[in-house]
DNA sequence: CCCCGTGATGTCAGTGACTGTCATCGCGTA
DNA sequence: TACGCGATGACAGTCACTGACATCACGGGG
């Protein structure tokens, strides 16, 4: 593995999921992780911002995924369906490698900081789809309510699938929690 | 200030908010805290596990504020009721001390870490809430499902407040956004 | 009035995350 | 062949945070 070896970020992020996933997050340093990809500490961060983004480069695909998801839902959706959509299609993608995703999981529910740095990806997800809202005309606070709420709906469905792992598709979760929600809205006394 | 004097953690944490608000959170050394409450940096550790958490311990409080007024809403009430009553209480609670609430949040928002932190204290009070609920018989998952939107609504909610400083209080703000998500669920394609 | 246990604090010496700076290397290009 | 450029290495430094041990103030028991 000599110093101009191909794919160097790539080489970091499969080293450090490995190492979490086998010693824990914080029993590993960052200098071991660089050795394992054959590179040396200082170049670990100049392709990652610290030791937890390593977990976290795919968000901008999912951003993305999102923003596009709702951009592309039918021009009379009403601003929680396309939501509705996007998130299922978020579900989706994941639902393709659910090994990876729930190791993934395993790592990152281990320890604090590495849940605190997924919060912040997913309030990032939200902020996305608010503003694909807005770009479909939808105004505040509506657009923000609607994605925010789209994001809580994700986590909770989540959540619900990894407890259970022989339970339905992550999407089908993803669409009966958001169903549930709206029966207890439904419920509610009126204003 | 000798060694003894009292409130040795109240100080730290009035010299703290001084201190992140006039030179920003990471110029500022725990060091420089501490020394500014007339202690040394490894009291400040005892005090408070990291530089972020002497803005948040408050936190105990609100959680037992919300898990409360679940707990005590109407038997008849539903869910999202109840946990539309519970962060309308929150909102009641900041709107006393509008100034400092500000102030905490300007800090706050200046700081991506600080802001983790703070995702991570809402995602507390929205399991508090699901505990509260699945106290009062409600099963999962609409229990979370209830409680995370009632903590998204509340963040948009909180939001909107900061952002129109001449507006309505925060609990007038909460409940119209609760109204204005269940009006979105309304208008969604019947499942 | 002294002794002593108990917390809270001080002191000191680490480890490790992260950064700034400059040297070096491999590769394409004029 | 010389040169420029981007990626990497080498090295020193700051600071968050921790463990271990000494020290201080205050209370109760003798």
């Amino acid at each position: 593995m000599s110093r101009w070896e191909p794919n160097a970020r790539g080489r970091l992020a499969e080293a450090a999921l490995a190492l979490y996933g086998e010693q824990g997050f914080d029993r590993t340093t960052a200098a071991e992780i660089a050795a394992r990809a054959g590179l040396t500490e200082r170049t670990f961060y100049r392709h990652f911002a610290d030791k937890r983004e390593v977990l976290f480069h795919g968000t901008d695909m999912v951003r993305e995924l999102l923003a596009r998801a709702i951009a592309d839902a039918p021009a009379g959706a009403a601003p929680m369906d396309a939501v509705g959509t996007a998130v299922e299609a978020l579900g989706a993608v994941l639902q393709e490698n659910p090994e990876r995703v729930r190791l993934r999981d395993t790592v990152i529910s281990a320890n604090a900081e590495l849940r605190e740095r997924e919060l912040t990806k997913l309030a990032g997800l939200a902020t996305a789809m608010a503003d694909a809202l807005r770009g479909r005309g939808v105004p505040e606070p509506a657009a923000s309510l609607a994605a925010e709420t789209g994001i809580a709906v994700f986590r909770t469905a989540f959540a619900h699938w990894i407890r259970e792992p022989h339970g339905p598709d992550l999407p089908g979760v993803v669409r009966a929690s958001m169903d549930e929600l709206g029966n207890a809205f439904a419920r509610r006394t009126p204003a």
